[in-house]
DNA sequence: GACTCATAGTGAGGTAACCTCACGAAAGCT
DNA sequence: AGCTTTCGTGAGGTTACCTCACTATGAGTC
C-alpha cells in the first residue's frame, strides 16, 4: 500500500476552537440589542455577581489591568448601567453598584444568552448535553500541569499583573 | 422552603467558553517561541494551506477586511516567512508564497500545537476524546439557520463583507 | 503625632488589530 | 474607445488593552 491516507481528521483543538467561535458569536449577538461589547457584557455580569465590588477586584476577575477597568466602568456608568459610590470603609476606594436599569439589562441579556445557548446546544440530545458537560467540567477543572515555556511564570492561571503578549 | 435554590449549575455555554479560553491560551503559547501573534499564526497556516494565494482570498478566509490583510502580510513578509510575487495572470494582483523559513516555522508550530492539544485533551480517556469529537462535530456541523448570503459557502456564517458591529 | 511604605483609582500617552474611505493601475465589457 | 469593476494599499480612525506617574488615603513603626 502506498502512502497512508492524508487523514483529514480535524484535530480536537481546532474543532473545539471552531465551535467556540460560534458560541462567542451568539454571546455577542445577545448583546447587540443594547449595543454592548463583549467585554462590557462580561463586566456587567461580574458587577451584578459581586455587587458591591471595587474596581480593583473587578480587574482581577476580568483579568485586565486596573487602569483598563476604569475605562470599562466609565463606559458602563455613562450608559447608566452602574454607578460609582465612595467606599464607606476606605476613602481611597470606590464601590460599584448596578443601577436599576443595569439590573434589568443584565437580566435581559442573561435570558437572551440562555436562549441562544439552548438553541445552540439543543442540537444535542439531553444525554449528549450531559455528557458534554461532564467532559468540559473535567477539562476546565484543574489548571493543567506546567509545560511552561516563557520564563517560569505561572502559565494558565496567569493573574493580571503580567502584561501578556498580545 | 419557598424560593428554589439558585441552582449554581454552570451553563453549558459558560463552561464551553471557559474551556476554550484554555485552548486558545495554549495555541498562543505554541507561537511565543517565534514571537508571533495568534492572527499571524492563523495567516501563516492559511497561506501554507492555500499556497499560491492572493491577499484578497486570504482576507476571506481570515474573515477580515482586505486592507487588514495587507498589514498582516507586511509583518510576515518582514519576518521573512513569506513573500509577495506578482501574479503572472493578473498584473494588478499579487500572490503569496511561503519562504523556506516560513515553511519550517509553520511546521514547527504545528507540531507544538499538536503537543499542546494532546496534553490538554489527554486528560480525557481515549473514549472520552472520541465522544467529545463526535459531539463537537455535530455542533460545528451546520451553521444553524440564519439567512445565508453567499450561497452554500462552507464558512460558518458571516462572510467578511459585513463590517460587524464592534 | 510624624515618618515611611503600600494601596486605590486615574490622567497621560502608547500599541496592536482591526475598520472605512479614497485612489491608481490593471482588467473586462460593450 | 469608454465605462465599470477589481486588486492591493495609503491615510486616518476606533477600540481594547497596556505602562508609567501621580494624588489621596491607609497602615505600620517609632
Amino acid at each position: 500500500m502506498p502512502p497512508a491516507e492524508p487523514e483529514p481528521v480535524v484535530p480536537l483543538g481546532d474543532l473545539f476552537l471552531r465551535t467556540s467561535r460560534q458560541v462567542r458569536q451568539r454571546w455577542a449577538a445577545s448583546l447587540t440589542p443594547w449595543d454592548l461589547a463583549p467585554h462590557q457584557g462580561r463586566a456587567l455580569r461580574l458587577v451584578a455577581e459581586l455587587e458591591p465590588v471595587r474596581p480593583g477586584v473587578l480587574a482581577e476577575h476580568l483579568r485586565i489591568a486596573p487602569r483598563s477597568v476604569t475605562d470599562v466602568v466609565d463606559s458602563l456608568e455613562q450608559r447608566g448601567f452602574l454607578e460609582r459610590r465612595p467606599d464607606p470603609g476606605d476613602r481611597r476606594a470606590t464601590v460599584l453598584h448596578l443601577t436599576q436599569t443595569g439590573r434589568e439589562v443584565r437580566q435581559a441579556i442573561d435570558v437572551s444568552r440562555r436562549v441562544e445557548a439552548d438553541d445552540f446546544f439543543g442540537r444535542l440530545s439531553g444525554r449528549d448535553q450531559t455528557t458534554l458537560r461532564r467532559l468540559l467540567l473535567r477539562l476546565a477543572a484543574e489548571p493543567p500541569t506546567t509545560s511552561d515555556t516563557t520564563t517560569g511564570n505561572a502559565a494558565t492561571s496567569n493573574s493580571l499583573p503580567e502584561g501578556g503578549p498580545r
